[in-house]
DNA sequence: CTAACCAATAGGTTTTACCTATAGTGTAAT
DNA sequence: ATTACACTATAGGTAAAACCTATTGGTTAG
């Protein structure tokens, strides 16, 4: 069976004329009568009953009628679901970013991309580093924002731009006046860092390790917020990422690193087979 | 778009593996490939995000096999309804008699017809004559039971029995003693017969007009049945087609009439282009 | 680094959909 | 009664498509 036989044969049906429907279909008349005598033969029965005064629709031509007629509206449904999806800039857009990442870059790609691309419906998704990948992977969303290097054969990343950390201490605390910090002396503090399973913590452990520097065993933090909380309340120091810094915020000091200073690199990670290199590339463009 | 795409289509969503998908439908990898890239690129986008590792639908697939499944669904459905009416003789058949037939003639043919064609679902429809072939022409039913002749070159007929007159009486009637009536006779009594529109009525007039016979203008019987009571109660007589005519009935009389008798001649009619010849002899040779 | 896997491509064959021209058949009109 | 007309079916040939086998190219796993 053919759709086009079946757009053929619904039209005989409407206008109870092989030659008149055959017009209507933009062929031939003997062309539309052999379609609708295969579609009889593989059928087995016919569908019309003939005269060369008018065509009437069988039985069971009636009841073929209302199935084709459904066929033929649901595969208009999907010309139009296609059309509408045409614009390989419009659609739903899933992005996913890592929760110290998220809530800073959000507002600032929403407002852009939106400009950028208004038909897009972006749908953001924010997810700890692994879960992401993991979506990713499967196809449940379409890029992320995630913290270089990613390593993974099936995923293609592009730098976006470095974060670089900056030491935040209570006005109190004796480093607060300093107008730069190098990474050495933070061995004589304690440091508060998130729970386990932030990307944040582990880079900072990294940066930790390399200089034999303490975490603060007692806390976990669940957000870059409470830390910042934790910070202004005296209870420790942390490392905080430049995006996440509000400018002429009281109750806490900020203190950049010497050079080379600690930083983690963001970067737009996505399917190499992804469908959405269109918007992928506006993406990338957003940050140049 | 093609139906046998939609199937590819479907089976390679289910599959997720091309190579699957295509021995489920039985032809070659390259073939399902090429027409699932034939399907994208009428539609104009991506269904599917493919790597060697696995095949992922796209946001636009998902869509679409929604629709592609409501589609091959509906194609079952039309198999299914072909399957069950492949057999000619299964089906509804509609039968039209005309009023002063259908009640005496289709008790029997319903019994028998059953028995011979348990699986045809049989509709009977009670209408004047002008009204069935009416119907007839415009393909509302597939066949009549009329009286004969009927001159109609898009119909085709079948005699199928001769319903001979009788004529009723009350049994205090003076003809009632009669073992035989001549049609002469008759012009010295007034007759009772049906409104206007129906034949009996109007092979009785034919009569008359013969033997210059007198109808009884003040009534105008709805049916046999009335009629057969106004001749019970003695109002007047009429005439009887044996077809009606109960044995033993108590309180009337029926009288046959000299030869030749005059009768009425009961064929099957139906279109010369039906597509329900095998019914229709079956029903034929019901009579023989 | 090789073997295995998988989708895509190439090249050639068969099938099918299409065209024009015409036959066949019943209807309407002169 | 004959002709003209209106429709669908058939015939024959061409172009398009769907299909096959063999192979390529790119990726993953051992």
């Amino acid at each position: 069976m053919n759709i086009r036989d079946l757009k053929y044969f619904v039209k005989v049906a409407e206008l109870g004329h092989f030659g008149k429907a055959a017009q209507a279909c933009f062929v031939s008349q003997p062309t539309l009568s052999g379609q609708i005598k295969k579609l009889e033969e593989t059928l087995g029965i016919k569908l019309f009953e003939r005269s060369n005064r008018k065509v009437m629709l069988t039985d069971f031509g009636r009841d073929v009628l209302v199935s084709a007629k459904k066929i033929l509206n649901e595969v208009e449904t999907i010309n139009e679901i296609a059309e509408r999806q045409k614009d390989p800039l419009s659609g739903r857009f899933k992005l996913g970013a890592f929760p110290t990442l998220a809530s800073y870059i959000f507002p600032h790609l929403v407002t852009n991309l939106k400009r950028e691309i208004p038909q897009l419906k972006l749908v953001l998704i924010e997810e700890k580093t692994d879960q992401l990948m993991e979506r990713l992977k499967q196809g449940k969303i379409d890029a992320a924002l995630l913290a270089l290097p990613i390593d993974d054969d099936s995923l293609m990343t592009k730098k976006l731009f470095d974060d670089p950390f900056y030491l935040a201490t209570n006005p109190e605390h004796e480093l607060a006046s300093k107008k730069q910090v190098s990474q050495d002396v933070l061995n004589q503090y304690q440091l508060l860092l998130l729970e386990e399973g932030h990307c944040l913590r582990d880079q900072a452990l990294d940066v930790c390790q390399l200089h034999n520097i303490a975490e603060e065993q007692d806390f976990r933090a669940t957000s870059i917020e409470t830390l910042r909380q934790m910070v202004k309340a005296g209870t420790g120091i942390t490392f905080m990422p430049k995006i996440a810094i509000h400018e002429n915020e009281q109750g806490i000091c900020y203190i950049p690193f010497k050079s080379p200073a600690p930083q983690r690199t963001i970067g737009l990670v996505w399917r190499k087979t992804t469908t959405r290199t269109p918007v992928i590339e506006k993406l990338i463009k957003i940050f140049e």
